[in-house]
RNA sequence: GCGGGUGUGGCGGAAUGGUAGACGCCGGGGACUUAAAAUCCCCUGAGCUUUGCUCGUGUGGGUUCGAGUCCCACCACCCGCACCA
């Protein structure tokens, strides 16, 4: 190879890029005999561009993707386009344009961003959730399960924007407004389609517990979003003491409440309602409805809940303590919830903070009912509620019981007496996946007066949008739409309606990954494939997917399972959630205003940041999310034009521990490119016929290929990235040798993954057949991996004095004898007497005086 | 409030309880060049009385021959949930 021509990627890459196309290099082949390993990342919404934190993503799984087929794995690593949404439709809005050209515009732009960055996939697989021959199995996915009684309809209150005419979800709801139209957003009644997911909360959170490979924080925060807490739920007696007789009809006779802490019910002061319970509704005064209206005014924003007073309004009825018989006033209070448990508590102050606050405010008891000893039964409280551990006082026939015992004891007793039952509550509620939206899936429903709401028939699937339809009125197209809307009923040939809702879009992010498997044109997936591939070895995507996307993905595939149509239970075998692509920002006060400006408008120097313009200097703003507010983006297809693509990949891997935020600098890609430039250089010195052994670089080499492997597997990517800095200096500064020679190969091979384009470039260069992409990966010698001296640490009482030489292996006795030897121990130890050697083989010799 | 995480040079970060700061960036010095770019070499935690010594991983304790790493308490920042009975 010549060494003067420079590493063009300008040239190098698509040439590489249309290579691997030509050879269908990362087309998954499921009938393969090879082990198969299923690389998935999660898959991008179309929104115009491709952004960094996505370049970033897909670098990661295409480094474990080419290792992993260069590992003698049969590798399935595909990519599509979450595509329905609401961005589209605003672009349709704001623009006068069609969601679909928009959003196929979209995909096409940003598949050739993709391309550009050489990425490891298998474009024959790739789907889009906005076309028919995605949505239409998706459609019939959905009826299946409401042939399983998992969905069903039901009226609930949603969020109505009177402007856009739309239910809005609760994070569009800003400071009780639309966050589009700015209209006050009222609370309205609707009836919306849900998933049953509640019948599978055990299911999943138990699952969790054999997620080995998802990081602890993800799977405590789905356990905190299932929520599962037991307890006990029973009735009290009420009855209309302190009520004027004309207002006490409409009390009912019985109260249901719900708590987790029936050990505390000794201490029981008084019991509370939600205002929206049946109970406060039924209180004919203009008081209690006063007071309703102010709990419903209340914020639900996290500054004002904790600030927010606890209040209450005493109702004038009272409820019968089941065991002392007392009579405890009944209250609405704002603190209780209706949605959760029954929407009505007993209130125990001494052992539950907000309890504590309402009884200390309206004066009522506040009874200690555990405490830290038998002998504290009488200690008083120090200003706040006690809800920790301890022993049962003042509580009759619990008295001296642990918790735990008391909780177990008065379940028995309530279930004994028929006024209850021990329960379990969860928080999660069932999905509504209702949209009144066009841009979505249809649910593939029929409204008919006489037979009421029934499934579309199957073989009239996919019930596909209508492409006639305007955005210029408020609203939902598909509602106005008539001839699109009318329809026969499947069951009595009469007149009737489609259903015009369609499906959130975390349905059809919610089994992707099947159809990625396999895409037969009659079904959503072939179960046998399916088999084959699933569950996905690695999936990787952002933080932010915790929760929903992961968690409605979960139940999709458990109730697929279910109604028997898969074996897996859980998609994702491993998940990796990797951290932000971040930069700092630049801003200056023009006129009392911050203005900020974009990188490519600044001159960075080492201690200050200059504007290109007019040459001012502005202000150096920490280091955040790439955001275009703060301007603080750059633009893959930008610096792709000036690095290249493995320029950028190596930057993507480089520095940061992958689940940690990445600062994007100048300066740092640059020195990526540097690097891509010195290997060139490196790899453009091969010389096949070199001769001679060298073995300490043999070692060095052989040592870099096990460490790198492992790195990858593990995808701590930014050590394996410091390796390979590590043995390109070595190999730089080795003479000739054939060791060397092999160095280079190997080097070639290890930064393959991340760097494939300026890899088959050398390859080829070296005259090595075939791609370096289908090349396995290097052997390891075991042999190589030990070294035969090794550097022994001379400590005095745990100080570092000395380090000297030994061979490998060396005697307990010759190590001491060497360190003693040492001249500098010696001035140290300075004569004192020596208690105690500690010898600790191949690492250290510590002298104890 | 509850739950979780993080804290190491100027910066990003390495380090199975065993030589703290690998590797990269920034910075400094030098070589090559008429010059620049590119490249290469050297230095780069702090301090000191500099063959060497002392200090140093958020703070304070503890365990240990030996602690960035283990234990206890605290501080700061970040993330998630949140009046969930």
């Amino acid at each position: 190879m010549s060494s003067d021509t420079r590493f063009d990627p300008s040239s190098a890459d698509a040439r590489w890029q249309n290579a691997w196309e030509e050879a269908q290099t990362f087309r998954a082949d499921s009938d393969s005999p090879k082990p198969k390993s299923y690389v998935l990342e999660m898959f991008p919404y179309p929104s115009g561009r491709i952004h960094i934190g996505h370049v970033r993503n897909y670098t990661m799984g295409d480094v474990l993707a080419r290792y992993k087929k260069a590992t003698g794995h049969e590798v399935l690593h595909p990519m599509g386009w979450d595509a329905f949404g609401m961005p589209a439709e605003n672009a349709a809005m704001e623009k006068g344009v069609h969601p679909g050209g928009w959003t196929r515009d979209n995909i096409e732009h940003m598949k050739a961003q993709l391309k550009r960055l050489g990425f490891a996939l298998d474009w024959s697989r790739e789907l889009a959730t906005c076309e028919p021959d995605y949505y239409g199995h998706e459609q019939a996915l959905f009826i299946a399960l409401y042939e399983a009684g998992l969905v069903y309809r039901k009226e609930s209150e949603v969020n109505w924007d009177p402007v856009d005419m739309t239910v809005l979800a609760n994070e569009q709801v800003i400071d009780g407004k639309g966050w589009r139209s700015g209209a006050e957003v009222e609370k309205r009644k609707l009836n919306q389609w849900f998933l049953k997911i509640t019948d599978f909360a055990e299911e999943l959170l138990e699952g969790l517990g054999s997620l080995e490979n998802w990081p602890d924080k993800v799977r405590l925060m789905q356990e905190n979003w299932i929520g599962k807490s037991k307890g006990l739920e029973f009735s009290f007696d009420l009855s209309p003491t302190g009520l004027p007789a004309n207002r006490a009809t409409k009390i009912p006779e019985t109260l249901p409440v719900y708590t987790t802490r029936p050990d505390t019910i000794f201490g029981a002061s008084f019991v509370a309602v939600a205002a929206d319970h049946p109970v406060a509704q039924a209180i004919d005064s203009d008081e209690a409805r006063e007071f309703i209206a102010l709990c419903k005014r209340g914020g639900t924003t996290a500054a004002e809940l904790e600030t927010a007073e606890k209040l209450g309004f005493d109702i004038g009825i009272t409820a019968k303590h089941p065991f002392t018989g007392a009579d405890l006033p009944v209250y609405i209070a704002n603190f209780v919830l209706m949605d959760y448990g029954t929407g009505a508590i007993m209130a125990v102050p001494g052992h539950d903070q907000r309890d504590f606050e309402f009884a200390t405010k309206y004066g009522l008891p506040i009874p200690r009912v555990v405490a830290p000893g038998v002998e504290e039964a009488g200690k008083p409280f120090d200003g706040e509620a006690e809800a920790g551990e301890g022993v049962i006082v003042n509580s009759d026939f619990l008295d001296g019981m642990s918790v735990e015992d008391a909780k177990r004891e008065i379940i028995r007793r309530i279930e004994e007496q028929g006024r209850g039952t021990g329960k379990t509550v969860w928080r999660l509620r069932d999905w509504g996946v209702s949209r009144q939206r066009y841009w979505g899936t249809p649910i593939p429903f029929i409204h008919c007066d006489a037979c009421g709401v029934v499934p579309a028939p199957k073989d009239s699937l996919p019930i596909t949008l209508p492409e006639d339809v305007d955005f210029q009125t408020p609203g939902n197209p598909l509602v106005r739409h008539e001839t699109w809307k009318q329809v026969d009923c499947p069951k009595c040939g009469g007149k009737a309606e489609r259903e015009t809702d369609t499906l959130d879009t975390f349905v059809d992010s919610s089994w992707y990954f099947l159809r990625f498997a396999s895409q037969p044109d009659d079904r959503p997936f072939d179960a046998e494939e399916v088999a084959k591939w699933l569950p996905v070895e690695q999936y990787i995507g952002g933080i932010e997917h915790a929760i929903l996307h992961l968690l409605y993905a979960r139940f999709w595939t458990r109730a697929l399972a279910h109604i028997g149509q898969i074996e897996v239970k859980e998609p994702f075998a491993s998940l990796f959630t990797q951290g932000m692509v971040t930069h700092e920002t630049y801003s200056r006060k023009e006129g009392g205003k911050t203005v900020y400006y974009a990188p490519d408008e600044i001159s960075r120097e080492a201690e200050r940041a200059l504007l290109k313009d007019d040459g001012g200097e502005v202000e150096i703003g920490r280091v955040i999310k790439m955001s275009k507010s703060k301007k603080n983006v750059v633009d893959p297809d930008t610096i792709v034009d000036s690095y290249g693509a493995d320029a950028v990949r190596w930057f993507m891997l480089s520095d940061s521990p992958p689940e940690r935020d990445l600062p994007w600098s100048e300066a740092g890609i640059e020195g990526c490119s540097r690097f891509v430039h010195r290997l060139w250089r490196l790899f453009s010195a091969y010389d096949a016929g070199a001769q001679g052994d060298d073995k300490a670089l043999d070692r060095k080499t052989h040592q870099t290929v096990a460490a790198v492997a492992d790195d990858i597997e593990a995808l701590g990517f930014n050590k394996a990235v410091a390796r390979i800095y590590e043995l390109t200096g070595a190999v730089e500064k080795a003479s000739p040798s054939a060791s060397r020679s092999a160095a280079i190969r190997t080097l070639v091979q290890l930064v393959a993954p991340m760097m494939p384009h300026l890899a088959e470039e050398a390859w080829a260069g070296m005259g090595m057949e075939g791609l370096v992409a289908d090349a396995p990966w290097p052997d390891v010698d075991p042999a190589l991996l030990v070294e035969d001296e090794v550097t022994i640490a001379v400590q005095h009482k745990g100080k570092l004095r000395d380090t000297l030489t030994a061979p490998k292996g060396a005697a307990k006795e010759d190590l001491e004898a060497m360190a003693l030897a040492s001249e500098k121990l010696q001035r140290s130890i300075h004569g004192a007497e020596i208690r105690k050697v500690i010898v600790v083989p191949d690492r250290l010799v510590n002298i104890v005086t």
